[in-house]
DNA sequence: CTCGATTTCCTAGCGATGCTAGGATCGTGT
DNA sequence: ACACGATCCTAGCATCGCTAGGAAATCGAG
């Protein structure tokens, strides 16, 4: 039993590997740059291990991303709950948003702008998917509105963080006025 | 002269041809399926002839958006135009928005989210894209509010659509509640 | 009308990509 | 010591964007 539990082990180690490589290089190069062979190379194994792990390349971005959700989830929930009043809690909610977004491209891509082959809103969705929404939606609900559904609210507010990110990651925004942007979605779309 | 003004001509008419033809296989099948191998055989040429128009794959994408920025600019003046009060127009203005996407899926891609080559937000940004900003915000200063600049507003308001567009698309948000989450933008971005 | 010069175009090929088939090699249990 | 199984690598396929180099068609001058 032992032995069988040894290789389980390193098989495990080495899927992660794979995973934080290929996380590693998304970052430092770019998704393009993640090729099975330049990925193989660094984990020092040749490209067919890569899909006795997965599928294919998709199912590796799918795990960076679902790694990603962890991460962004408890990001949005370490800021949020060291605040006091709402109004500073949804500002740290969007600020840590785009903050992570800045600091993670290739992660934020794998998670909401790349294929990952990943089932969102609905039943199978990953718990780690599922888990940074609900982050989000702890937050923002009690500066929905009366009258607004929580969800729906956290579906626009969250659309608007994710359209300020995308148009200034690709030039169609210029980055000098995210702040006052986000300033004026707190104002305006959350009320406060 | 009247040799090369017909060959001239005939060169023209190839680039439309080929702009167009890229446009409607990406609409059919996706931009991965527009390679220059299948777009040379539709257009009955071969793949060098693409290259004496366009630098790459690239300006192709560049020039399907620029045709798609000067469709939406005016669709969406066609639209806010014939609507009387403010609400009506800025509502007509983000249904027209989100039609377009939905109807032009691959266009609008070229347009946001795929790298065509143009410059956004800047000196050297081509006209048909200043103009389509510009048709944006035409129709959305007047519900900025005093105190908001209208550029920064139409910008955060885009920004919304965007962000609603590109989580429908990829599946992270449900197409069903999207008239309600456009409800909600009027409502409280647009104070309406 | 002919013939050299120029433009126009296609065939063929390069280095990559994601992915896979097949056999070699290693470790295991008897 | 040996046979069996799991493990892994070499080599290859089809396809991608892009380009070099020569064939073919067209043009202008004598």
């Amino acid at each position: 039993m032992s032995v069988q539990e040894r290789k389980g082990r390193e098989r495990a180690e080495r899927e992660r590997l794979i995973v934080a490589t290929a996380r590693d290089l998304a970052e430092q190069q770019g998704w393009d740059a993640v090729t099975t062979r330049r990925l193989a190379e660094c984990i020092e194994y040749s490209q067919p291990v890569l899909y006795s792990h997965f599928r294919g390349k998709r199912e590796i971005i799918g795990a960076v991303a679902l790694q990603g959700a962890t991460e962004m989830a408890a990001a949005v929930r370490a800021a949020t709950d060291a605040m006091g009043r709402p109004r500073e809690r949804v500002a740290a909610l969007a600020r840590t948003y785009l903050d992570f977004a800045a600091r993670n491209p290739a992660v934020y891509d794998a998670l909401f702008q790349l294929d990952g082959g990943l089932a969102y809103a609905q039943e199978g969705t990953p718990q780690p998917l599922k888990d940074a929404f609900a982050a989000l939606l702890e937050c923002l609900s009690e500066v929905a509105g009366d009258d607004v559904d929580p969800a729906l609210f956290t579906e626009v507010f969250w659309a608007s963080l994710h359209g300020l990110v995308t148009l200034t990651r690709t030039g169609r925004l210029l980055p000098e006025n995210t702040e006052p942007r986000v300033e004026l979605l707190l104002d305006r779309l959350a009320l406060l």
